[in-house]
DNA sequence: CTGTTAGCGCCTTCAC
DNA sequence: GTGAAGGCGCTAACAG
């Protein structure tokens, strides 16, 4: 025979008193005196009274949960951002409710769905990389939804976003290599599809005008980021007359394929052929020949502002489709040492 | 001037009918005439009816929602196991709730309490490396919140878990190492207070044992698993007259840590000492010389398969405190190839 | 200072 | 086949 779940009612009925003045009373409000605030605390303490949480997201309307989707929690780059957003959250009292779409469309939008239908007071969301239709982020606005993007932006007007301006850290990354001589400077990009890829490609063509240094249609390959289209691009680049003497890739990920291309055609890594990419996976600390150096995107910090904007938001609703607030943050390239920063540990 | 959102109220003022009337036509109750049903449904239809959940999770007292706290998303190990949970909960339409407790007892407290105030209907847990105190646990059978352990289980009584048994991969490994001709297998193992170390360590010296091959005690080192302790350990085998020729470690990372002071002691990896671990990180598939081998714990499958029994436990409450679920997957030896095996790409 | 009351959206007896 | 009414737990407007 198990005791009911205590409640302000019942709170209420065993001290003769109404359920507001417990209420109250529960909240500190003022205006109750301090004796009957104390024996309702009291009660409430030797009841272990809690309130029930489900009533007050009905009667508030809110459920203090916002829901983060994003394409894939394997990547560190991912996991680390949500760690900022967890962390902000968790300041805020909000909770986080996760989903990966693995860079599906369908399947984001299934998420977005299932999180709007769980009332989520709010959304962030870095973009699948085949996401073209962009109508349920549209219906997300039209439900007053706040959303948020981070890092993989849709190309779309009057959004909420926080993103790296990769402009910085690419020119970081040529300067570091024509500083050390280099003139040869290849490029493995992403698809041409995604923003990330076009901010790249140009930034690339900024930085290297800027060094006075020609460029070179064939140095310049797009991929579809799998081991075999890099492969592909990593055989045409070594067959060039020309061969470039650096490459920047994409991001970690790809850099780490062509390496191993290159050096199963022995090529020496790092001095026929130097590597920067980026996104800085801490992998990088444990190999023997890393990529020189790579651009750091900032992910914790991306995660971090993008849930202190939707804050902002569900502060004040009327922001929602009004003022639009972009951060952008500034990319940087690190040189990467050999000393290992240890990732997180433990897995048992 | 905004409409508000519909209601089933809404709905029936406009029809003239009662809101039971609607209630029950959308759920398409038997006692409803076709026409009033097609009307209402129509009617919905048209307004973008949407039951509001958080008066649903208010009157069922449930928000179909699982809480899942784990170490650290930064390690591949959960990111898959949390896969594993996403996927199954999306067949039941539960959403999942995420915290990290970076393998900080206060911080698993924390995010419980977080947890069982937030109402999720239930939770999975990871225990993170340094809690030592389960009364949160205790709490939360008390407030009858059901609970499935993963991968990192308590020293306790009566939990549902679900685990990898490593007897059965630690096995393989000697067996591996001994068909290759190793006779002096060290193990460097984590630290004496988890179980996942009492685990490893009896299932390497059963299957020493097994094989009649004397356990020699200099060759057990625990660490923190911290890369310097990684490396203390490193340099006491090293220093041994009779050197081990394998060494088998806790998981990949300490395996990287080793490998690295290993190598830049002179020692050619996987030919003066050959090395075996647990985990599998995706990350072995670029390494020049990864680990030889490792043993595969299937963090999809612990993930998605605690996620089963809670759906089991929340199906049948009583069951919570009554049956205790546990599920024992076997662990399995995986012998690396040099195929990268490409992990998900794109980070944008 | 405290109590009364209404109502949030939905479901579910109970009654017609 | 349909409607009326009550109630889930909590808050807040209004009334003393």
């Amino acid at each position: 025979m198990k005791r009911p779940v205590p409640t302000i009612k019942e709170i209420a009925k065993r001290l003769n008193i109404s359920v507001s003045t417990v209420s109250r009373a529960l909240h500190n409000h003022h205006s109750i005196g301090l004796r009957t605030k104390t024996r309702v605390q009291e009660l409430a303490k030797e009841l272990n009274y809690e309130p029930n949480q489900t009533a007050i997201f009905f009667k508030q309307g809110k459920t203090f949960t916002i829901g983060v989707i994003l394409p894939n929690l394997s990547e560190s780059f991912f996991s680390s951002a949500i760690s900022g957003i967890e962390d902000f959250a968790k300041t805020k009292k909000y909770n986080v409710l996760v989903g990966q779409s693995h860079d599906d469309e369908q399947t984001e939008k299934q998420l977005v769905e299932a999180m709007k239908t769980h009332r989520v007071d709010g959304m962030l969301l870095s973009v699948a990389k085949n996401t073209r239709d962009y109508s349920h982020f549209d219906m997300l606005r039209k439900y007053e939804i706040p959303l948020v993007f981070f890092d993989s932006i849709p190309k779309k007007q009057d959004i909420h976003y926080v993103a790296c301006n990769l402009e910085n850290g690419m020119s970081n990354a040529i300067h570091f290599l024509v500083k050390r001589g280099h003139r040869n400077i290849a490029l493995i990009n992403g698809p041409q599809t995604i923003i990330a890829s076009k901010e790249r490609l140009e930034a690339y063509k900024d930085a290297l005008a800027r060094k006075r240094i020609k460029i070179d249609a064939r140095y310049i390959i797009s991929t579809d980021l799998s081991a075999v289209d890099t492969h592909k691009a990593m055989e045409e680049l070594l067959a060039l007359k020309r061969r470039p003497t650096a490459i920047i890739t994409f991001n970690d990920y790809v850099a780490l394929d062509a390496m191993q291309f290159a050096k199963r055609n022995g090529v020496v890594l790092n001095e026929d052929i130097s590597f920067v990419s980026f996104a800085n996976l801490p992998i990088c600390h444990y190999m023997e020949n890393p990529p020189l150096a790579s651009v750091e995107q900032f992910p914790y910090e991306q995660g971090n502002k993008a849930a202190g904007i939707l804050w902002d938001l569900l502060d004040n609703p009327d922001k929602t489709n009004q003022e639009y607030q972009k951060e952008i943050l500034e990319s940087k390239l690190v040189i990467h040492n050999r000393e290992p920063q240890h990732p997180s540990i433990l897995q048992a």
